[in-house]
DNA sequence: TTCGTATAGTAGATATATCTACTATACGCT
DNA sequence: AGCGTATAGTAGATATATCTACTATACGAA
């Protein structure tokens, strides 16, 4: 599981709670490759501290409740630079809306212009959330090695969603033009073409 | 769980067993965008008879073993019509590789490299796989509505390998540039560049 | 004659992720 | 006085997917 691997290189940064790791990090910097709910994050801490991965702490505090900040231990580190040498297979994505186009030809166009407008709706939003995350293009990065890798993993995502937008619009009006010909012109156009 | 439409939009051109599904869709025409494990398609059979969305049929068979053959019932095109309709969001895709890169600055050049190009081939062999995918372009469906909409499927994922692709080759180019100095020349550049 | 492969289906365990709903405390607003 | 929000963590149920290992039968190749 990658998500263990993600905490042990936050962890490896700054020692943190769950509660910090789910709402500064997997809320926020790490979400657009890796989000992660809460309960799975606290599970799996409970788990690498089992495996001593990690070290708790467990800080008392007076005005807040008690927190248990975690860090990364040497056996972690080893662990960490481990995975993060090997090769990992990508688990295959499965969309929804693929399995819809593949059997749409029982929707009339109505409809399938209506879930296309939607789905270009939506990665535009996703578009716009990558860019206004706040991680500066290469060319501002001077060179920092950290950022530059950061930056890439973005990179990545907003070329994907850029990708999928185009290909949504080339979708769209390809449907545009089967739709302008009906069954029998269609057949006419199959007969002239095969002569 | 769009598992049980695709199973839906199998049946409803043409009943079969939950074998048939497995080794001729599965594997093969729908693999690209929706892989199933065979425990997953028996019990998501099994569900749907008991919902009423299939009906089966037990063949006895003297040379081989029975077998079930499932039929889509009129209650089971209705909820498949009703859910190709609808929006459906996608799940967002988790890449482990993603994970590697954003946390890999402790990585020297050389495994990162190795990294890379591992990657590219991998996506180079998914990519392979995909045009040798019995599906012709869009130019050469002759205005086929139904051929035209699975070959658009199609059309994503290979835009998709093609824009990971690039995107590798542009990753490993930037890390090549940034490998190229050492951290007092960056400092030095940086100095220089912020007169 | 045994082994591999194709056919056809079943069962149990485990991994991963998500959702809901809790327990607590403190602070500020209405 | 009550409500919302931030802080901090816990617990149970469910959904989805994967892996392994079975039961059976028949056919052909080594």
């Amino acid at each position: 599981m990658s998500l263990e691997y993600a905490i042990l290189g936050l962890l490896d940064v700054v020692p943190m709670t769950g509660y910090d790791l789910k709402t500064r990090y997997f809320d926020k910097t790490v979400a657009y490759f890796w989000p992660a709910d809460k309960a799975q994050i606290y599970r799996t801490l409970d788990k690498m501290a089992e495996a001593g991965w990690v070290a708790v702490r467990l800080e008392i505090q007076t005005e807040r409740p008690n927190r248990k900040v975690y860090s990364i231990t040497p056996l972690g580190q080893t662990e960490l630079q481990a995975w993060l040498s090997a090769y990992h297979p990508s688990p295959v994505s499965r969309e929804p809306f693929l399995v819809q186009l593949f059997f749409a030809d029982q929707l009339p166009n109505e409809t399938l212009f209506r879930l296309i407008e939607t789905q270009i709706e939506v990665h535009q939003a996703i578009l716009q959330s990558y860019n206004q995350i706040d991680l500066p293009p290469l060319s501002a990065l001077n060179g920092s090695r950290e950022l530059s890798l950061r930056r890439l993993t973005l990179e990545l995502g907003i070329a994907t969603e850029q990708t999928v937008l185009e290909w949504l619009k080339q979708t769209r009006q390809v449907i545009e033009e089967l739709g302008a010909l009906t069954k029998n012109e269609t057949e006419a156009k199959n007969m002239a073409t095969s002569d």
